[in-house]
DNA sequence: GGCATGTTGTGAAAAAATTCACAGATACCA
DNA sequence: TGGTATCTGTGAATTTTTTCACAACATGCC
């Protein structure tokens, strides 16, 4: 392991190469090559094995990566090797969409509680939970020891829950509210935002389609006509887990 | 306009940009200069003026540059500038956060069906619409005309989903299900994942904490301390809408 | 063992993205 | 009018990230 600061794309990639792999591991795959990874994600295989020399050595020359090993070792880098309780502000449409989101135990993450500063929402069920007052941020946090916290308010109100997580120990958000957050500089933030995601897919509804639809056989060449269209458009469709 | 490429990342940053402009109109603010952009989104004054001018020119020396022009220049850049009719395929919790989604709307993105597979949930309303057959999908689409559709089914019914989207004409993929879609060459598809955004948190709550507590304020200094540090901390909040 | 095949890990090269730094434009003031 | 302050747009420098390419290792087969 060296002393180079990991970028932080390799740290994104490396969420997809887990969901891979948990697929993989299901299907009772037992070794994975970095073409076989390139192949099921999308990303490339060179891209594979460099995102994961910044961590050690993983795999075998001429075997691949034992499945298991592999997970083991992502899992315990993306530190998902633990139970993780998160706090959830905002019991509303998107709140009760993650509270139902049962995909978060795979990865050992666990929303423990529910905010809200609606009178009328408060100690209502939400979930498998209870909608708590936001008052009691700082209260409820010092029994679960969250260090994850979800902003899922709206955004003229996201600032100031911010203040709040972190005034009860919150040192990672994951914000949903389109608005830039100020934090201090130990919290790590992270934004959410679908219509940013929207807006570049508009964009590119806008350029000159580059490709015609001529030869589409709904294969991907495995000898590619040009190497580097099917990279660039496999690129596009890559990083999720 | 030059020839050259446009970065995604300049991409997405449009976005935001367009975030702040909208709320510093809606405040009544007349002209920003790059630097109050940089204050207002996080984003270096540099890294704006280069974004722009990949697409001409919009600001004027010494002055700055004209909220609602640059506010139209954006939209249009983004295709923000017309009604943009999406479809949305799975009635689920997600879905129903989505079609409740307000904000689409001052994008002029506007969800025009949505569609399932559910017996059970085909007829019933949903938000303002009503729950079509997947099955009709081409057929509706045939009306609708909608180029861009989102995603929001269990991942082992998207590979499925998104080749009849293709089918139906849809060019710009929104998917939410966590796996690789492969899609033909004139399909733009961007994927969102919680689980990748907490996976990234999650590593960062592993690292040292870089940054001790001493001399937070709760005030970002105007007059920076060390103006990179600011910067470099603001970076991070940075990217959304 | 010797050889063919397949795969890793990684420096080096290339490409992409960001930041710097400054010429030149604009406004304002006395 | 000239002087000062402010701000843009952009080539060039720098930094970051991706891709290439190959030595070194592993396996299986004869
Ligand atoms: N609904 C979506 O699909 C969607 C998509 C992308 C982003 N978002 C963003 O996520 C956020 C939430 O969206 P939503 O649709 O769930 O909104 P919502 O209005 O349904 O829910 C917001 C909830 O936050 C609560 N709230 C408001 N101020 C609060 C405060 N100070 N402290 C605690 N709770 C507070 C409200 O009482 C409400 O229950 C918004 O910022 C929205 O822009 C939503
Ligand atoms: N709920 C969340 O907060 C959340 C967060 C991130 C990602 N996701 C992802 O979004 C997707 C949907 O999540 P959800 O929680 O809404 O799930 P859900 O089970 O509540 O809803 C999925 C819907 O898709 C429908 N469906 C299944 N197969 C279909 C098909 N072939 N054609 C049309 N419709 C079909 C189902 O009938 C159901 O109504 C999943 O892939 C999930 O991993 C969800």
């Amino acid at each position: 392991m060296t002393e180079t600061r990991v970028p932080t794309p390799t740290l994104e990639r490396l969420a997809t190469y887990l969901r891979v792999l948990l697929d993989a591991r299901e299907a009772g795959v037992q070794t994975l090559s970095s073409r076989d990874i390139e192949r099921l994600s999308g990303i490339s295989a060179a891209q594979f094995r460099k995102d994961l020399s910044y961590f050690g050595e993983f795999g075998k020359p001429g075997v691949g990566y034992s499945t298991q090993q592999l997970i083991e070792c992502i899992e315990r880098i993306l530190r998902l090797d633990r139970e993780q309780p998160m706090l959830l502000v905002g019991a509303g449409n998107l709140g009760a969409a993650l509270v139902g989101y049962p995909n978060f135990r795979a990865h050992r993450f666990r929303i423990a509680a529910v905010f809200d500063n609606n009178f009328v929402k408060i100690g209502r069920p939400f979930g498998d939970l209870i909608i708590e007052d936001i008052a009691r941020l700082k209260e409820v946090n010092a029994q679960i020891g969250a260090q994850i916290a979800i902003i899922a308010v709206p955004a003229n109100a996201a600032q100031e829950v911010a203040e709040q997580l972190v005034d009860a120990g919150i040192r990672a958000i994951l914000n949903f509210a389109p608005t830039s957050l100020k934090v201090p500089p130990w919290v790590y933030v992270r934004n959410v935002s679908f219509l940013q995601e929207l807006a570049v897919l508009s964009y590119h509804l806008a350029q000159e389609p580059k490709h015609s639809r001529d030869g589409w056989t709904g294969e991907l060449p495995s000898e590619p006509t040009r190497p580097a269209s099917l990279a660039a458009r496999v690129k596009e469709t890559s990083d999720a887990i």
